[in-house]
RNA sequence: GGGUCGGUGCCCGAGUGGUUAAUGGGGGCGGACUGUAAAUCCGCUGGCUCUGCCUACGUUGGUUCAAAUCCAACCCGGCCCA
């Protein structure tokens, strides 16, 4: 760190793994902190860009990291540039992948977009909201299909011109699946320059990106300066790691907590991370003072658990939803008001268990159902199911009791 | 285009004519223990209102009493050559 510099602010750096180029102390320019400062001053607001793929359409606890880090230059009086990539989402990013990505129809990549906006908050109120919707200046939502779509083959021939395979091969995912005989379509060395030129198109001063973005907002530096634009500044974010604690939060991977989650669901899954994970959860996904907060980990854990439910649902469904979640867990589900319904009209009687199960969605198959009961997972009101073929004669015998599998998922049976 | 190797269940990976719904590992789910954690131990892990039936080893067709296993064509991929 140069002896001149400027702090940058907390609200910046927190949970902050990268942040590219870092500047020397002759070129003031080159240094986050200053450009901030002297923004501050011309009150001109710096262009923040986040580009996500709508690839998929649930918003999940990973992904919200960058938009938090987003909000808080919101917050700062700067403009987010919010880049949906309608376009790009056709190549797919091959960030990640060791195979190459499906490609998806303008169709499902427009609905995928619309259900994302709405879970960031438009509409909603704004304490709730993850982005600020509202406010005049700070959010543009772009697709780049809007600069994209009308690139000609000479431009296209320039912007691949602009990179070696020896580059592309240098970013980690191509280089092991070339090492390891994996195909990687032509197409997809693509992606890093489009996604790149999206930079150039929206003229950004910084880009946000998880720390697998290196390459693509490094890709989007150089060309800038190919394009004789002032190159963004890099800020990347850590990969949130998944509820297993070892793989990234993926949907794929099964192991997310979705924005769209209701709290009780949200703050269960929370209460039962790894306890390696808690203190990130807590730097990436609350605001809360890390020295302020209980030592003995269960606490620590549910106060994270809390504080992130919260921030989507409001405190007061946090707090219902932990208390709830205590009850449960004690066994007395009859107390809990938040147990989700099932409805037993899908159900053709007489029935017998194992067909229960699987008919109100609590298992997936019958299969799987009947060796559910045969390993001892499945309670009616609190009483252990052991006979698969147990027969319900009629739903009005069960309407209104509590069906549970495991230890934590429950189902009140609703004629 | 030529040569060659390969395509098995969620993933990896055995199996090269007959108790094979298919060894093993990973992951997942469930049970015990616990802090609804970690570690450890145990069980389960194709589908079906299931004492039975159905569908599965890239696709289609063939040989056979019998095929994931043999044959043919096709599709897809890796590597080497052009």
């Amino acid at each position: 760190m140069p002896v001149n510099s400027i702090p940058l602010p907390a609200w910046l750096e927190r949970g902050m793994v990268d942040l590219f180029p870092l500047g020397n102390p002759g070129d003031a320019d080159q240094q986050l902190a200053t450009r901030l400062d002297q923004v501050q001053k011309q009150s001109r607001p710096l262009r923040i860009k986040l580009g996500i793929d709508p690839t998929g359409s649930d918003i999940h606890l990973g992904h919200s990291i960058l938009f938090r880090k987003l909000r808080a230059f919101q917050d700062a009086g700067h403009t987010a540039v919010l880049i949906i990539g309608d376009f790009t989402a056709r190549i797919g990013d091959p960030t990640g992948k060791n195979s190459t990505r499906v490609q998806l129809t303008p169709e499902q990549v427009e609905v995928n977009a619309n259900t994302y906006l709405e879970q960031l908050g438009k509409g909603q109120s704004p304490e709730l909201a993850l982005l600020d919707f509202t406010t005049p200046g700070r959010l543009e939502v772009r697709r780049n299909s809007e600069w994209l779509a009308d690139l000609d083959l000479p431009q296209v021939i320039g912007l691949l011109g602009t990179a070696t395979v020896g580059q592309m091969l240098a970013k980690e995912d191509f280089g092991n699946r070339y090492g390891s005989g994996t195909p990687i379509a032509l197409h997809e060395f693509l992606y890093p320059l489009l996604q790149g030129y999206d930079s150039v198109a929206v003229q950004a001063d910084v880009e946000l990106g998880g720390t697998d973005q290196k390459f693509n907002v490094a890709m989007g530096r150089d060309l800038q300066r190919h394009f004789d634009q002032r190159p963004q500044f890099g800020l990347l974010l850590p990969i949130l790691a998944g509820l297993d604690g070892i793989q990234k939060m993926s949907k794929s991977l099964g192991n997310t907590v979705g924005l769209n989650e209701d709290p009780l669901s949200m703050y269960s899954k929370l209460e039962k991370i790894p306890d390696l994970l808690v203190n990130s959860y807590l730097t990436l996904l609350t605001d809360l003072d890390l020295n302020a907060l209980p030592v003995n980990p269960r606490e620590r854990q549910k106060a994270m658990a809390l504080a992130v439910t919260a921030s989507r649902h409001g405190m007061p469904a946090a707090i219902a939803a932990q208390s709830d979640a205590a009850t449960l867990i004690a066994g007395s589900q009859d107390l809990a008001a938040d147990v989700p319904e099932a409805l037993l009209s899908a159900v053709n009687f007489p029935a017998k268990a194992f067909y229960l199960l699987s008919a109100i969605g609590l298992c997936a198959s019958s299969s799987e159902a009947r060796r559910q009961i045969k390993g001892g997972a499945v309670r009616l009101d609190g009483e252990k199911i052991t006979d698969p073929n147990m027969e319900f004669t009629k739903a009005t015998l069960l309407s209104g009791k509590v069906l549970q599998l495991g230890k934590k998922t429950f189902r009140r049976l609703k004629a």
